[in-house]
DNA sequence: GTCTATAAATTGATAGAC
DNA sequence: GTCTATCAATTTATAGAC
């Protein structure tokens, strides 16, 4: 179309500055003239691209939500046995996390106020996602083969998006807690972030496989 | 001091029509005259009686981040067991979120969003806190006498947390999924909460109980 | 397409009567 | 303490020149 294989590059800056500050701040917290200077463009430009500031949110939480979706989509391996399919999945999905912390918070919060813009969105991204039954699948055939104990598949599914989610998303209280609890400790967070993973499997793994008969409790 | 044991009834309705607000909403989102409206009081009196939008938000996210550190504190058994102290604070700590299932997201974006209010709320809430010491030293006790995985005691608080709020945080989005995944199931909360309980204490307990040495994979 | 200037609407906050 | 009326500031959005 043009002369790169960009969009036209003012467009592009500002649906850039829109996801960062819309992601920060919200819908009602962002504000027009943030966007346009972390753009570095005229604030007109927007309503001239976009008219009006529900326009480009619509679009940056379609997107982002969009790429979330497709990033759990792509974390789990089609082919893998189920240990290390699983452990495939926990890593690459907690990294991507890491790399994008605020990603499932501003997500979940702009679903949950439940606006128009919202409800729009979701169903229509929901229409293209496999993983739901993708790893539905992988859980219950590995019940059925008898390798793992007779959980809920859905109920399973949670607790692996939640163990993997919830430290970022709660990353600053959990930091606060912690140094509070431990004030020697030097918090280096990439070896905090393999940890986290390597817990995340033992537990999970560990707490799915089939047991034998003699574990009364 | 009054007639009653409660405050002022005029101030006692705004706080609590601001809750409502400010948690659905958030700081930016949530407008004076909503809290008004929802008291069924004049809007002036929000002036009157706290002078700024700023100072009802920073008693609300008070309140509700220092009852929520209250509920995990009051959730964890002291002389329990470990199985039974785990099943018990799953059980209730879940219960207190299903009820409430908006307060761990408004927190935890407020908190993130790290603006001068917030800070200083964490910092003054923090200091009433015994849970992570109690949880920390149930977790570590139960490693130490064998009967637990060496676990990270810290890892592992993490796990639980998440694994009990996530569900309740996301719950639109996952409602939506599942509805599209088994369009045929109706959804009955109270028995998918009772469920999520069962799940949660299965794979955690299980995940972290002492294996003997038999299990290479 | 991009700018300056400004309109139009929203909203937090106050003055002043009662 | 409570109300009406209104201010002042912010912010989205547009008109119009270039």
């Amino acid at each position: 179309m043009g002369p790169t294989t960009h969009n036209s590059s003012k467009e592009e800056l500002i649906l850039e500055a829109a996801e960062q500050v819309f992601v920060e701040k919200g819908l009602s917290g962002a504000r027009m003239q943030e966007i346009a200077d972390r753009a570095g463009i005229n604030k007109t430009l927007l309503h001239y691209y976009f008219r009006t500031k529900e326009n480009i949110f619509a679009r940056i939480l379609r997107q982002v939500f969009s790429t979330f979706l497709q990033k759990i989509d792509a974390s789990i391996p089609d082919d893998a046995p189920f240990p290390a399919a699983l452990r495939m999945f926990i890593d690459s999905f907690v990294d991507y996390i890491a790399g994008h912390p605020k990603i499932p918070m501003f997500v979940m919060q702009e679903l949950s106020r439940g606006g128009g813009i919202v409800s729009e969105v979701l169903a229509a991204t929901l229409d293209r996602i496999s993983f739901p039954n993708r790893f539905l699948r992988l859980i219950s055939q590995e019940v059925e083969a008898g390798r793992l104990e007779a959980v809920d598949p859905a109920q399973t599914v949670i607790t692996v998006l939640g163990s993997c989610i919830y430290y970022f998303v709660a990353e600053p209280i959990i930091r606060a807690v912690l140094s509070k609890v431990q004030p020697d400790l030097v918090y280096d967070r990439a070896a905090f972030v393999a940890r986290r993973k390597e817990e995340i499997f033992k537990v999970i793994y560990y707490g799915l496989k089939k047991r034998g008969s003699g574990d009364a409790d």
